[in-house]
RNA sequence: GCGCCUGUAGCUCAGUCGGAUAGAGCACCCGCCUUCUAAGCGGGUUGUCGCAGGUUCGAUUCCUGCCAGGCGCGCCA
């Protein structure tokens, strides 16, 4: 039976004794025990008959002693004891405590996999960005971040698709185009236009495959610069994120959705919906049905495209492609957009509290030389994902970004993540991986055996061991609570801990024979925890997209 | 003015459903390599959890008000 197991079947047991005691009051249907932080605690604890006090007008510790009578003589279960007001500290049998590693053994990259999301269609969109320039760390943070929870969510079960949004429509479009043209030419770039130096880079390969472009009349010369370099800039965007490690299933463009008359069929969608009015001749969504603050116009006036058509032929693309729940990640400058989208689901027919979520990410403040560096497009101060990545590396700058929640703004320092030392604490983490990845190295050299028959449960007795092996067992439910709070960051923390309760393990427990002694029983299972700890960092980085390198 | 996010140690930040003595890393001081990776471990120092009320057995967590910072409120994209 596994540890995961454990934990439930003593809840459910506690639950089923607490409908048996004729409580005159509601007994939840699940009950999952926390993992105490205070080790006196015992294995698991839970408040239980603190909770039912009030409604079963019993006194918690009776209630408690109602559960602790109850529970003894189950074999998993070594002791309870009732402590303070009411709660119940619970020690496991240390012959039930093997589980964890034998899950984690032979479930191998598999464990930590659940099924709370299991056959829920998921798309994911996150970045999308203009492709009218390269990637900065505004779209940085997404873009480790997305990645993430799209392995978290996969892991939880769901079928992900991780689609990138192209802005490849619009009047941006165009001045990107005219500024590629007037670099060419060698004239001023127009004013509201793009400056970046990347303009002038773009000019001489879009010249390079053809300069002839040049000589087209002015407006065919512009939409033909555009184009190429649309082209260039999102292949670099796309070259960039696949070397960042963050990889799309789709990459959307908004231009799409005119064609072939998708447009005018996503409207007649929200026409049927009794949501479309037309007013002052402009033709509008009335997304106040559904809590917006203000309606919204899709159509304008002199018959173009206002932004929001795009955003709402999109949602409507999405969900005709069978997706369950569409989320979105935005930056914090877009939160205005939540009640809009979310009203539109509405007026599409669903349900904006199920098939719509959209989260939202406070931006990235960036500090270097010891003051913070504003990203200024016309200043040339922007920092590219490219070069955040030259400075740190994938790793570091990967699990920087994804080890806080999005909702809390960050600063980042990159003199700090310059520097190749443990003040970023994913070397932490990767160092217990290629420490434990060296002990198994010498274990094999020097014959000690190790695998899923020299678990021993019983002889691994040592506090620094029972403390590794119940940290095992906490990783499914971390997983779970990632993907279900769509919290990837709690990855990060957990595998924190674990490779903190590994390296306190390794200081306190000597895992291989010194010198001349004897290989034990006792050596093989602890080189056998050692395997399932490195099995489980190495899962936990993987759905971070953070390499379990085994050696440093 | 209205809306969203944030305020926890010197710094950067954790702390899902309210729970036991509020945590981690960095920084600072002191120990630990004659055997598995010292990118490590142990010990020490550091707090009006922004402020004030409320709810209750119990509030960093929930509610209200206030203060401070960030962001957003177009027939722009």
């Amino acid at each position: 039976m596994s540890e995961s197991s454990i934990q439930a079947a003593v809840g459910s047991a506690i639950l089923e004794i607490l409908r048996g005691a004729g409580l005159e009051c509601e007994i939840p249907d699940s009950l999952t025990l926390d993992r105490p932080k205070n080790r006196d605690h015992g294995d698991y604890a839970t408040s239980i008959a603190l909770a039912l006090a009030k409604p079963s007008g019993k006194n918690p510790r009776d209630i408690a002693t109602i559960i602790q009578a109850g529970l003894t003589g189950n074999k998993d279960i070594e002791k309870v004891d009732i402590a303070g007001p009411g709660f119940i500290n619970i020690t496991v049998a240390k012959a039930s405590q093997g589980g964890a590693i034998l899950n984690a053994l032979s479930q191998g990259e598999r464990y930590g996999h659940g099924n709370v999301l299991d056959g829920v269609a998921i798309n994911l969109e996150f970045i999308s960005a203009n492709p009218t320039g390269p990637l900065h760390l505004g779209h940085t943070r997404w873009a480790a971040v997305g990645d993430a929870l799209g392995r978290v969510l996969g892991a939880a079960g769901a079928k992900v698709t991780r689609e990138f949004y192209i802005n490849d429509r619009g009047v941006q479009m165009d001045k990107f185009g005219a500024s590629i043209r007037a670099a060419a030419l060698g004239l001023p770039i127009p004013e509201d236009g793009y400056h970046g130096e990347y303009i002038a880079d773009l000019a001489k390969e879009v010249l390079a495959s053809d300069s002839s472009l040049t000589e087209l009349p002015e407006t065919d010369s512009i939409a033909a610069f555009r184009d190429k370099g649309y082209a260039l800039q999102l292949a670099q965007q796309q070259r960039v994120l696949d070397a960042f490690g963050t990889h799309f299933d789709v990459w959307f463009s908004e231009k799409s959705l005119y064609e072939n008359d998708f447009f005018k069929h996503a409207q007649d969608e929200l026409v049927a919906n009794g949501h479309v009015f037309i007013h002052e001749g402009a033709t509008w969504l009335r997304t106040t049905d559904f809590g917006d603050d203000k309606d919204r116009v899709m159509l304008k006036s002199d018959g173009s495209f206002a932004y929001f058509a795009s955003d709402s032929a999109y949602y409507i693309s999405k969900r005709e492609r069978g997706f369950d729940i569409c989320i979105y990640m935005l930056g914090a400058d877009h939160h205005g957009y939540v009640g809009r989208l979310k009203a539109l689901a509405a007026c599409a027919g669903d349900d904006p509290n199920y098939n719509i979520e959209i989260l939202i990410g406070q931006l990235v403040k960036i500090m270097e030389n010891g003051e913070e560096v504003k990203l200024s497009k016309r200043a040339g101060t922007i920092i590219t994902l490219e070069e955040l990545v030259e400075k740190v590396g994938v790793d570091a700058a990967r699990y920087t970004l994804i080890r806080y929640p999005v909702d809390t703004p960050m600063v980042m320092d990159v003199d700090l993540l310059k520097r190749r030392t443990n003040e970023n604490p994913v070397y932490y983490v990767q160092y217990a991986h290629a420490r434990i990845c060296a002990v198994l190295r010498n274990a094999a050299d020097i014959n000690v055996a190790f695998g899923v028959e020299h678990i021993h449960p019983e002889l691994l007795v040592h506090e620094r061991e029972r403390e590794l092996i119940g940290a095992l067992g906490e990783y499914p439910r971390v997983v779970a609570s990632a993907a279900e709070l769509r919290e990837p960051h709690r990855i990060a923390r957990y595998v924190e801990e674990l490779a903190g309760v590994y390296h306190r393990f390794y200081a306190d427990c000597r895992v291989l024979p010194m010198g001349e002694e004897i290989a034990t029983e006792l050596h093989s299972a602890r080189a056998t925890l050692c395997k399932a700890t490195a099995q489980v960092i190495a899962n936990g980085l993987g759905l971070l997209g953070v390499s379990a390198p085994e050696k440093m």
